[in-house]
DNA sequence: GAGGATAAGTCAGCCTTGTTGACATTCCAA
DNA sequence: TTGGAATGTCAACAAGGCTGACTTATCCTC
């Protein structure tokens, strides 16, 4: 974390008051809706909610990721997962390759027609990221990702941390 | 929306790429549980959820604000949003007074006890707020609130940016 | 004053997505 | 061979979204 003249100054720490702190939990409420509007539009023609984007984009970002892998990810039960498994892979998105090392496992990958709803999902959610990047600039930006990994949880931090060093 | 040296270079456009938005969007996934997880778990020992807490934060952010008003910040239906404005009446934590000028509106007003779960569920958010900001610093915020106003729909921007000028 | 528009509330029914709990199957490893 | 781990499945339930239809009360305008 870089040194800040000004917080370090002792002084003007008037972004650290309770007015400062509800307009960034209001921006978080009002910004989150922003991010999941346009997945959710093209989410609603079809059967499919927001838990089955949640799903593809954690196993396209991973392919071949467990089961009990993408629960801890995704924080959910595993009924609760299974139950959107199921259906992306009875309907041919996602295929399920039992384990070679260990049979118990199942490893997960997009099918061809998975791949292809996931980039059309993530490419309206990236349209929008975008062009808020752009609005923003990238010292707002490298602001924006600092103070959202500050905000995470310690097991979130660790599994987006490891999706992270795969990416870039 | 200040220049940036950067970006205005016509070079180093590097933090628009694919790569650079996918973490955008993974950071606001984690970090977006993160923001929730405190006030839920204080929900969670109640027969409250989410959507309570939602419509208390508005109601205390805008005391006498009428239904309407709240139904369009929210973004729900008036079915959905009657269920847990009934039950916040009901229990005593919101009052609902009859509008003098029109007789039609209802205005909305946080009793004692609703305006004390109020406080403390947007103490425990503003905890981690204020640790995150902290850690990140002054820059960094100002950055991470540039992004996320950038995020939102124009309607919702409307709605942050009234509430946010009744406040600082 | 009548009629249409508006604000709010309500009933019924549906969907997604989360939860618990119980249990079966398969397979690895001690 | 037996215990534990990973997975899958069934059942039941709850929160919180949604649509549609309808009522009541209150404006507001012609």
């Amino acid at each position: 974390m870089p040194d800040n003249p000004i917080s370090q100054s002792g002084q003007s720490l008037l972004f650290l008051t309770d007015e400062q702190l509800r307009k960034g939990i209001e921006a978080m409420f009002f910004a989150y809706r922003g991010f999941t509007a346009d997945p959710d539009r093209i989410l609603a023609d079809m059967e499919y909610g927001r838990a089955h984007h949640r799903a593809i984009h954690f196993i396209h970002r991973s392919p071949g990721t467990t089961v009990n892998n993408l629960l801890s990810i995704l924080g959910v039960t595993k009924q609760s997962l299974n139950r959107v498994l199921r259906t992306l892979i009875e309907d041919g998105l996602v295929e399920s390759r039992v384990g070679k090392e260990d049979k118990r496992e199942r490893h997960l990958h997009l099918t061809q027609k998975g791949a292809e709803l996931e980039r059309s999902l993530s490419d309206a959610q990236r349209d929008r990221m975008r062009a808020a990047y752009r609005a923003a600039g990238p010292i707002a930006v490298a602001g924006f990702r600092q103070v959202l990994e500050a905000m995470m949880d310690q097991d979130l931090r660790r599994h987006y941390d490891t999706l992270k060093d795969r990416g870039a």
